[in-house]
DNA sequence: GCCCAGGAGAAGG
DNA sequence: CCTTCTCATGGG
């Protein structure tokens, strides 16, 4: 896959299953917002990006970016290597349920996105909102992250790193407006900086399977189950992943049965009939039910 | 004004 | 092991 170079922008050709709206709103990222255009803007690895996509000539267009950016974060980033066509007819065979969640998210890709910035953001996304919690992460970058650039007139920050958010007092955290999460996150980062973020990044080995990488992040202060599941989906490729939410509870009840406090039966029946594919089910399932008008 | 959100930690059984 | 309570904030 190649992106061709043009005065203004690059070009990607013959990109299928893939659809902007599916993949920035299905609550995997928090930090792209949609522009009139259709297109979105957006920051990841410290770049700044505005992606628009044409359905009709299969074709994406980055603005704002180089080619060497494509060749070493978005391609990544944004799953490219990966055949979804392939998974979704595996998955849409399964049932009459997940033919109608394939056939409703169709464009969606599981991003792979930085370890250390899913860490924080799914610890902040613990019994919070979607708009809350987009709130809550650009707020962080702006009070003590590093600008990045801008873009058409506005500014893009980084995140702040461990080392400044582990030494952040709760005055400084307190314009952010996280809650009780404040304090996770400090201890969180403290360990990291102990560690090294290369404790993050190990765990996204192919080595490392996921019941590995979930046992690691639990330990994790802020990291209980659901958001283990979500780094370990959203960041690291454990693809076998299943994230529960009050959502993912409602679908399995509604769909398939299971009691909405059976979180081990969800597990247990998602493992049994979705195996390696199971977080990317769970991303069709999670779009469907937060989409699909009653 | 009220219910709830991509839940986790702590305490108690 | 499992159940219940508490936590901070504001979106809808």
């Amino acid at each position: 896959m190649i992106a061709k170079e043009y005065a203004d922008h690059l070009e990607v050709k013959d990109i299928r299953d893939f659809e902007l709206d599916h993949i920035f709103d299905c609550g995997q990222c928090f930090r792209w917002e949609k522009n009139e255009d259709g297109s979105y803007t957006g920051i990841a690895f410290g770049k700044i990006v505005t992606m628009k996509y044409d359905k009709e000539t299969e074709t994406l267009k980055l603005f704002g970016s180089h080619k060497s950016d494509f060749d070493s974060v978005w391609y990544d980033y944004l799953d490219l290597g990966r055949d979804y066509g392939d998974i979704k007819k595996i998955l849409a065979d399964k049932d009459d349920v997940m033919r109608q969640a394939v056939e409703y998210g169709q464009g969606i890709r599981i991003l792979n996105q930085e370890k250390w910035e899913t860490l924080i953001s799914f610890i902040i996304s613990q019994n919070n909102n979607i708009p809350r919690i987009k709130k809550c992460i650009n707020s962080l970058a702006e009070t003590l992250g590093t600008k990045a650039g801008e873009y058409k007139g506005r500014a893009y920050y980084k995140l702040p790193t461990p080392e400044v958010l582990a030494e952040a007092s709760q005055a400084d955290l307190a314009p952010c407006r996280l809650g009780y999460r404040a304090k996770y996150l400090v201890a969180t980062a403290g360990r990291i900086v102990e560690e090294g973020l290369e404790s993050l990044e190990v765990l996204g080995g192919e080595e490392i399977c996921g019941r590995e990488a979930l046992d690691a992040l639990l330990c994790y202060c802020g990291v209980g189950p659901k958001v283990a599941n979500c780094i370990a989906l959203f960041s690291m490729k454990k693809f076998d992943s299943f994230p529960i939410d009050v959502w993912v509870r409602k679908v399995m009840n509604q769909c398939y049965g299971i009691d909405e406090n059976d979180m081990n039966g969800m597990k247990e029946y998602a493992a049994e009939k979705f195996g390696e594919y199971g977080g990317i089910a769970q991303q069709y399932l999670f779009y469907y039910i937060t989409h699909k008008k009653k």
